[in-house]
DNA sequence: GCGAAAGTTGACTAAAACGGTAGGGATTGT
DNA sequence: ACAATCCCTACCGTTTTAGTCAACTTTCGC
């Protein structure tokens, strides 16, 4: 029942990449360093999720990566699913003809949707927001 | 991001003994052969619900286990914490300045109070209300 | 064209978590 | 006394996590 270090670190690589303008691009190396993870580990989630279309590669000097689509077409489950094989919380041990099934069901539908609801376009909306705020604190 | 068979299993065995009149006591064998869990797992199990104060436990021949409460001041969440440490989503990696550290606490929270809301009383319920249904289908 | 910078890939590993087992001790009904 | 039952500690094999490494390919700047 955790969050695994795959998604946490596969979310705030997206995110980073969508504090940025569309037209650069941003390198592994500087991902790693902004957000503190380590770089080889990365470098194999930002391929997960180029494959899943969220992010494109330059190669070669002066490349990098950048986001592939918009960020409010980017969910907190889309990247989870790309990570991860899938978002489920159910294993099979529980039999479908068990009441519990059923339950388990709803409450993973709703644990689904509500990762669905929140994009990348959000967080940042949120970080732009709570900065404001810092600053009219100062 | 998955369940883990020790929720599984105490909710099912919990569930099992809400089942039964309050006044007898079921065995762990006679449990862990209805719900199919391996008894000496299930053995654990118990162990740590009877800590957590949600059965009661009579030992010798002729022992066995009952509800140490209404099945309505058990929920889902109360369970998993028995069994699991806690119930959470988050590790120690997002750093709490981070917008995503909001994030993960609301989504978390939503959780939670989902698993807390739904309680034994209410599988009982829905049971009978499904064995209800199937019968009239015959 | 050449070398350096950068991305890409697959194999590998250490450590933790998971799912379950095993042995033996404590307690009680008959 | 004895069998049935619960209780406790330790262990074990497998899978998943988290992360590393070395080697390779692509591309840019000159």
């Amino acid at each position: 029942m955790k969050i695994t270090a795959r998604a946490d670190y596969a979310i705030l690589a997206i995110f980073e990449l969508a504090l940025h303008p569309e037209t650069i691009r941003v390198q592994a190396r500087e991902l790693a360093k902004s957000q503190e993870i380590p770089l080889r580990f990365l470098e194999q989630i930002l391929i997960q999720l180029k494959k899943a279309g969220m992010v494109e590669s330059v190669r070669g000097a002066a490349g990098g990566y950048k986001l592939a689509c918009p960020a409010r077409e980017i969910s907190l489950a889309r990247i989870m699913e790309a990570v991860e094989g899938d978002v489920t919380l159910l294993d099979s041990r529980v039999k479908p003809s068990c009441v519990l099934y059923k339950v388990w069901q709803e409450i993973e539908q709703e644990f689904v949707d509500k990762l669905a609801s929140i994009t990348v376009e959000d967080l940042v909306r949120r970080k732009i927001r709570d900065d404001r705020v810092l600053v009219y604190h100062i």
